[in-house]
DNA sequence: ATGGGGAATGACAACGTTGTTATTTCCAGA
DNA sequence: TCTGGAAATAACAACGTTGTCATTCCCCAT
C-alpha cells in the first residue's frame, strides 16, 4: 500500500505514525528507538504502523538534535582495482554491522568532503590511493568532521590506517629465498608516480640485497598501470628474456591474474616452472585456477580495522593516532622450490 | 583564531554571528545568502564576522526547512565496466553543472533506496545493470522520492532512460555488410543470464538473417563475463577455428579491448584481416592503439539525457515518461572491407 | 509638524527529531 | 473507597536554519 499524502508532502514523519497509532509523537520517537519507557504492546503497534507507512527516519533532523547521523562518507578513489573494490565492499558491510550507513562520492577529495559536510556525516574516510594531487593537508581544520585516511602513511596531518607494505614485500622475498629461488623479479612500477608502489619496490631491493640475492636494474618491471593486462604484458616481456626468473612478486592482485594467465599461455606451469607471490590478500586469491600465495593484510582484517578506527574517531575525535597493520604470508599453491 | 565554545561544542551558528555583529539572527541568515533585503554595509559587516569566526552553514538545518536537498543518490552497480564507470563520472559532472550533488551507495537497490530516503535526496538513479535480482518492482510506491532507472527498458514500473540496443547492433551489422563482410561473429553472451545482452544477441541474429548473411549457431560467442580478458579468451577461441570470421561485433568496450589485443598478438592486423565494431561509445574508443568503430549512444549524450531526465523528474514527479536514445555509428579505423 | 511609505531590521513559526519534564493512568495496599 | 506511587504517555523545549510577517527607522512631500 502507498504511504499517505501528508499535507502535500511526500514524506512520512513520526507525527504521521503518531496520528495513525493514536499516540503522541514523542511516544513514537521512543518506541522507534526501543525505549523501555514504552509499553511492549504500544511499541508493537507503533512499529507495525511505521512499517506499514514505510517510515524512514530523517537523518538531518536527527543529527540536528542528537548530533549524530549514523552515517559515514567515503571518498572513492578514481582507480579501479579488484582488491580495492573488494575492500570497499567489506568496509561497507562492516560499518553496516556497527550501525552505520555508508555513502560514497567520486568527486575529488576537497569537493567530496564538502558534500559530506552538507550531509552531516559523522566521519569521512578518504582513500588516497595515489597519495598525490590536491594536497590533502588543505582539508585540515576545514570542517569539524573527523577524517580518516587510508594509504598515505604519515603523509597527511590526519589519522590514518595503513598497511606495512615494506614488511609484506619482505615476507614475499624471504619466502621465495627460503624455497631456493635466486632469480626473482618484482612486477609493478606503474608509469605514473605512485608513492605506495615506490615503497614496495624499495623494500624489494633492500630485502634482495640483504639476503644476498642478485638484484639487477631489470629485476623491477615497469607496467603501464596496475591492472590485469598490465600484468599480462609484463609477463610476456619477462618470458622473452634470455634467463627468465624462477619467481615473480606482483604488486597487486590484478597484475597477478595477468601474470598467471600469461604464464599458462606460454606453457609455463605455476608453480612448477614459475613461482608467484602476490601483494594484497583477498579471498579471490584462493579462488583462482591456481590459488595464489599472497603477502598482505587480509582484506577482512583491514576492513574491520578501518571501520573500527572510524567509529573510534567518531567517539573520540581528539585521538588522532594512526594504525599500521602487519601483513601476513598466506602460502597457497603458486609457490614451490625452483625446478632443478 | 578558534571559534568560540558554544554550549560545550565547537560550532559557530548564525546566532553567534548575530550577537557579535549586533544584529538579529534572521538578518544574518539573509545576509549570508546575499539577500537584497539587507543593507550593503550591514551585509559586509556580517560577512566579515562570519569569516572571522570560521562559520560553516549547517545543511541539515537548512534542508529541514527548505524542502530541497539539491542532492541525487545513485545506486552503483556491482559490476565494473569501463564504459559504465565512465558514464557514471559524466553523470556526476553533469549533475554538478545543474547544481546537484551526487552521492553513491553500493548496497543492493532496496537498501540503497532506504539510505537515500534517509538522506532526503531529491531523486534516485538506479543502474539496473543486470536487470535481475531483487525485483526492482518491489521498490514501487515504496517511497515518494522519484526513481529513475537506467538499462531496463520497460521492465520496471519506473521512468527509465535507455538505449535502443537493437538498433545499435543493427547499425553494426549493416555497416559490416556494406563493407562486404559475410562471416561476422558476435562476442558477448555472458555466462550469467543478462536480458540486456540477450536483446543485442537477438537483434544480431535477426539482422544477419534479414541481410541474407549466414548466422550459424556459433556466430554468437559465449563469454564468462564482459571484461577485458573475456574478450581476449573469446578471440583466441575464434582464431582457432577452421574458417575464422572476417569481422567481429563486440558487446562491450572492455571485451573489445581484449579482442583487439588477442588479434594483434596473433599477428592479425586490424582492420586489414579483421574488422571490429564495438558496442558502447566512449571517448576512450578513439584513444586506443587502433581507434575502434563503435555503435552506441555517445556517453556524453547519455549522461546529459540521464541528468536532464533526473532533474525533470524532480520538478514534475508525476510525469513518468521514459526516454529511449537512438545510437549512432561512429566509423573509425577498426573496420574495412574484408581481405580478398 | 505630520503622515506616508519604502528600506532595513527584527520576531516568530515552522522543519522532524530527541531528551527532559509534566501529566495521566492504573493498580496495590490501607 | 481512597491514596501513594510507579508505569505509561503526553507536552514541550531545544537543535540551526529559512521564509513570512511585523516592527522600526528615515526621509520626503504635505
Amino acid at each position: 500500500m502507498l504511504p499517505p499524502f501528508v499535507g502535500e508532502r511526500f514524506m512520512v514523519t513520526i507525527k504521521d505514525i503518531a496520528e495513525r497509532a493514536g499516540v503522541s509523537f514523542s511516544t513514537v520517537s521512543k518506541a522507534l528507538r526501543d525505549s523501555p519507557l514504552v509499553k511492549e504492546e504500544t511499541k508493537r503497534r507503533i512499529l507495525d504502523v511505521a512499517r506499514e507507512l514505510g517510515y524512514q527516519p530523517n537523518f538531518a533532523a536527527r543529527r540536528l538534535v542528537s548530533r549524530k547521523s549514523w552515517a559515514v562518507g567515503v571518498v572513492w578513489p578514481s582507480v579501479e582495482r579488484t582488491a580495492l573494490s573488494y575492500l570497499i565492499t567489506r568496509i561497507n558491510a562492516q560499518l553496516e554491522r556497527l550501525g552505520y550507513v555508508t555513502v560514497f562520492s567520486i568527486n575529488e577529495p576537497r569537493s567530496a568532503v564538502d558534500v559530506f559536510r552538507r550531509f552531516q556525516v559523522d566521519a569521512i574516510l578518504v582513500f588516497d590511493d595515489r597519495g598525490e594531487r590536491p594536497p590533502l593537508g588543505e582539508l585540515a581544520g576545514y570542517g569539524r568532521i573527523p577524517i580518516l585516511v587510508y594509504g598515505t602513511m604519515g603523509r597527511t596531518p590526519f589519522p590514518t590506517v595503513d598497511v606495512n607494505r615494506k614488511q609484506a614485500i619482505r615476507l614475499a622475498v624471504r619466502h621465495l629465498a627460503e624455497l631456493g629461488h635466486r632469480r626473482v623479479v618484482y612486477v609493478g612500477r606503474p608509469a605514473q608516480y605512485d608513492p605506495l608502489q615506490e615503497e614496495k619496490i624499495a623494500a624489494f631491493r633492500r630485502e634482495m640485497a640483504a639476503l644476498g640475492l642478485p638484484c639487477p636494474e631489470d629485476a623491477v618491471l615497469d607496467t603501464e598501470g596496475m591492472a590485469f593486462h598490465d600484468g599480462f604484458i609484463a609477463m610476456q616481456t619477462i618470458l622473452s628474456r634470455r634467463a627468465p626468473p624462477t619467481a615473480v612478486i606482483s604488486g597487486s592482485f590484478d597484475l597477478t591474474r595477468g601474470i598467471v594467465r600469461a604464464a599458462r599461455e606460454a606453457g609455463l606451469s605455476v608453480p612448477g616452472r614459475l613461482s608467484v607471490v602476490s601483494y594484497d590478500n583477498i579471498p579471490l586469491a584462493e579462488e583462482l585456477d591456481i590459488p595464489v600465495t599472497t603477502a598482505g593484510v587480509p582484506a577482512e582484517t583491514l576492513a574491520e580495522a578501518i571501520a573500527a578506527r572510524l567509529v573510534a574517531l567518531i567517539e573520540r575525535p581528539e585521538d588522532r593516532s594512526g594504525v599500521i597493520l602487519e601483513p601476513e604470508l598466506a602460502v597457497r599453491s603458486s609457490t614451490a622450490p625452483p625446478a632443478p
